[in-house]
DNA sequence: AAGACGGGGTG
DNA sequence: CACCCAGTCTT
């Protein structure tokens, strides 16, 4: 066994994360269900999610079984909504082809929607306590730190030395504590800014620090900067104080959710009949703005308030539009900035 | 090989 | 504000 895995494990025994939700108990369903909320967002977030996913959904056939809406709703705040979808399909797939089971090996595993590589060597190591290494990004941190491995990780040529040094350092048992112990490691020791070298069990072994040149790994990716674009979002209201929700196109940005119809970039299918609605409304306010940054482009949402004084024909196929009473928002998904924005808007009785 | 895809945390 | 985070999928 590698010095590095001796080392990390004596340390996570010690030092390292035992009472996280998803290691008790830790099952192939759970390891699964937090790996994907855990892609790109950080732990703190996704502990609140979890429990609420494990108390409404207790196993893969009750997230099989619900309808996708609910999934979303439930997901709503945490981003990446494809990770949401490709997770209620990977669950009605588990069901249907595996019987509920989740299939034990890395090319199943990675056949699924939504598990790539290193989700499925997580599940495989912490559920069933297979010999597979990870690489998200804490651990390409610490090998790139460890080994001195230059280059932007995000280049396939990078990717694969630091895929060849995990395995290198896996150990020969206790795989679900290893895999754990080197994620907290990144994500409490060897951490991207300020990393504690002197409290850290793998430094006598690391070639960045023997180099005084921890700093400089992982080499950061090159920067670019991103584009402005601008929305109205039309907030409207019908005689009954209902708004005006409708159903977001599958893929892209914000796939799937509720949202009030847009005009300009990320428009809606109803743009025409939205814009000519406009024209012809009476009771108009503009609302301060909201500026949303992606990762690929700056978003500034204009709103406008527009109070109908009658009913109007709806133009898209039923289940695509919605009226709803503010009240009823919360159980809906939303995308977050939106909903954030419409609660202000309408929560001091500015009607 | 590069871009798409959210939102929250941090210094 | 800039950068980072338990990645995957598409082109």
């Amino acid at each position: 066994m590698s010095a590095f895995a001796q080392r990390l494990l004596a340390w996570f025994d010690q030092h390292g994360r035992h009472d996280l939700p998803w290691q008790h108990p830790r099952e192939a369903y759970r390891v699964w269900l937090a790996e994907i909320m855990l892609q790109q967002t950080q732990v703190a977030t996704v502990i609140p999610y979890f429990t609420r996913f494990i108390a409404r959904f207790p196993d893969i056939h009750a997230l099989a079984a619900a309808p996708l809406d609910d999934v979303l709703a439930l997901w709503s705040g945490l981003g990446y909504y494809a990770r949401a979808r490709n997770l209620h399909r990977c669950a009605r797939q588990i069901v249907a082809q595996y019987g509920g089971t989740f299939p034990r090996t890395l090319e199943a595993l990675m056949e699924l929607p939504g598990i790539g590589r290193s989700t499925a060597g997580a599940i495989l190591a912490q559920a069933f306590g297979q010999r597979t290494p990870i690489l998200d990004g804490n651990v390409r941190r610490v090998l790139a730190r460890y080994g001195a491995v230059p280059g932007w990780p995000g280049t396939p040529a990078v990717q694969k030395r630091l895929w060849q040094l995990a395995e290198a350092l896996l150990p020969d048992e206790r795989m679900a504590d290893y895999t754990q112990a080197i994620m907290d490691l990144g994500a409490t020791v060897c951490t991207a800014r300020k990393p504690a070298c002197v409290r850290c069990p793998v430094a006598p072994g690391c070639a960045a620090l023997a180099q005084n040149a921890v700093a400089e790994y992982p080499h950061p990716r090159s920067k670019k900067k991103r584009p402005q674009r601008h929305a109205r979002l039309l907030l409207i209201r019908n005689p009954q104080g209902q708004l005006l929700l409708e159903r977001r196109a599958p893929l892209g940005i914000w796939g799937g959710l509720w949202c009030p119809p847009l005009l300009g970039e990320l428009h809606l299918a109803s743009g025409t009949w939205a814009q000519i609605l406009l024209d012809t409304a009476s009771r108009v306010r503009q609302l301060p703005p909201l500026r949303h940054a992606f990762t690929h482009f700056d978003l500034e949402l204009r709103p406008l308030q527009i109070e109908l004084d009658a009913m109007p024909e709806l133009i898209c196929e039923p289940g695509q539009q919605l009226w709803v009473s503010l009240s009823t928002l919360s159980h809906l998904g939303l995308p977050a900035p939106v909903r954030r924005l419409i609660e202000q808007s309408f929560s001091l009785g500015s009607t």
